[in-house]
DNA sequence: CGCCGTTTTGCAACCGATTGCAAATCAGCC
DNA sequence: GGCTGATTTGCAATCGGTTGCAAAACGGCG
């Protein structure tokens, strides 16, 4: 079916190598002997075997593009930069979804048995096991969206969640809430863990603050909602909530709407991502920004460089977010 | 870096082909040396290059998942299924995604290249060129999301949108709506050509129904809010809309809302999809539920069993919807 | 024209696997 | 133990490319 190298070479009269060479970049290849290739290899519509070549070359230039966060809408736009970025560079994707996979080992053997030039973690909630054992397998690591470190064991780019989790409270503090709440995403989640840090430092700065928390069993509408229910049922609410996600915001927002209570006159509310939706007219969601493009920009540049020299010693790229000013808390006093 | 088929097989002292055919399927190896290569595999950590093999087998196991829908989050969900279909049959998807691609011959070339052994179209707007330069190219190919046609010239997998923009009239026409219009998305998406097909045939009916149209420019949430704040600027808004899709319905719904019309109290609004968000309490949307799940299994099917018998003739499988009664139209009288 | 330094070329080995074929081994039976 | 037929094994060719190396061709110069 397809046209092999061998078949241009018997065509254009030349050998093997004289095909293979006008096909590679700065190789040795008189100007006569390349237009004949080239025009046999048009005539046969021929394109080189990228898996072939992988072989001596030792590079497929796909990439593991692996998640488990397929329930976020904000992944979608994720997936769309990273797809764009790497096809930009000339690198293919090969999708893996770790929704329901525990086991490290299982996706090692499978990028494995696929040669993947690198991988690009894309995750917030995946174990940081998933990382290291792919690092340990010898393959170059970016970890998007996953948690700061001092000394990171893989390349790290994200925001800086535990700031997030400052100014979301400082953001409260100066449009005069006082008693505040965090309701975050997964309790293992690191970057629940680490909002949450940051938001126990900056409450404890102000005395006149009160603070509650609790914690959503995922990332999403029903478990927010499930959760503000609860709270509600609980008790009286707070004035305002740092939300651990935007999907769960919203989530967290028909529960209240759902109670008769109203958004931002009788609860404010704060999210994070800044999601497409957020924007959305009838969601109207105050919200954190998290600056997807450069966090995607930065690991697709992070993870070529890498291609060519393996041994770049792991860093963090950590990315400002900024308050985005909407409807659902009461304005700056 | 990578332990080869050579390693295993020098330390268990056998053949390579011994190696070979331990790992695979249904081929003639004694009990003894199979647990010897087996030891030898597990000590050294291999796993055999599937790369490498296909250029033997002709199979790399890889399928091209195309799609130029990156915005719709519907299409979250659609890629999470079909990773996991295809990944529990033991293939790997190779993401394409075509959002600014005009020619198909580069993504043809591009499949060649990583000699996939099948392809998956998933999209309503991409033109039909492409589906059919994939298969033209020799590769089996299923258009999941693709129209519907008497003799298909690959698989289709979808919905009949005739039949959807039928069943919204006559859902409309119950609920006692007369002056009703058609909200399509892009007018060139084939959607959006057979779903106002279906709304003409089934309004022209009727007598006692007036009906209108217009088209957005995506299915997006700004195309359908500018679209429906045009029709307002212009004049009196008809009693309720089909909307071509659950987003961009939410945008017209926000548009209404903005222009201090009540949603179903002055306007009706039924959508198509049935996405997550529109369960969502606080969007609340009447849609048309669109089984994305039996559209996706039968997708991997068709696309599992073409790869052992790829001359099967091309089929359509239409899956049928369902109105789901939600909060933006009023109740049938 | 002959010499010398560069470019260009083809040969042949190799990347990591699979597979047809013939030789070797095995099991069963007399 | 020797014969026969069925299994198992290894050899070697192959898949579609790349690449080091030596030979061939080229170009410039005296």
């Amino acid at each position: 079916m397809a046209v092999t190298l061998r078949e241009v070479a018997e065509r254009a009269g030349v050998s093997r190598s004289a095909v293979s060479r006008t096909f590679t970049e700065g190789a040795s290849v008189s100007a006569k002997t390349r237009r004949l290739v080239e025009q046999a290899a048009k005539d046969l519509g021929y394109s080189p075997n990228a898996l072939a070549s992988s072989l001596t070359t030792g590079r497929t230039k796909m990439i593991g593009l692996i998640s488990n966060n397929f329930h976020n809408p904000i992944f979608l736009e994720v997936f769309d930069l990273f797809t764009r970025g790497l096809q930009d560079r000339g690198l293919r994707p090969l999708l893996v979804n770790l929704s329901d996979e525990t086991d490290p080992e299982n996706s090692v053997r499978m990028l494995r048995q696929y040669s993947v030039d690198g991988v690009i973690v894309a995750s917030s909630t995946l174990p940081l096991s998933f990382a290291r054992a792919f690092r340990d397998a010898g393959m170059p690591v970016v970890h998007s969206f996953g948690r700061h470190a001092a000394s990171p064991n893989v390349h790290v780019v994200g925001i800086d969640n535990v700031a997030c989790g400052r100014m979301a409270v400082r953001a409260l503090i100066e449009r005069g809430y006082r008693k505040i709440a965090f309701l975050g995403g997964p309790e293992e989640a690191t970057s629940t863990q680490d909002r949450f840090t940051g938001f126990l430092n900056e409450v404890r700065k102000s005395q006149s603050v009160e603070a509650s928390h609790s914690f959503a069993e995922a990332y999403s509408f029903e478990a927010g909602r499930a959760e503000m229910t609860r709270l509600l049922a609980e008790g009286p609410p707070v004035e305002a909530y740092f939300c651990g996600d935007d999907v769960l915001s919203i989530g967290v927002m028909s529960a209240i709407e759902s109670h008769q209570l109203r958004v931002p006159d009788d609860i404010g509310l704060i999210g994070l991502n800044d999601m497409e939706i957020a924007g959305w007219q009838n969601i109207d969601l105050t919200t954190i920004h998290q600056p997807i493009g450069e966090i995607i920009k930065a690991s697709v540049e992070l993870i070529t460089t890498m291609l060519d020299e393996p041994e770049t010693r792991p860093e963090a790229r950590l990315f400002p977010c900024r308050i985005v000013e909407r409807g659902t808390l009461k304005p700056i006093r």
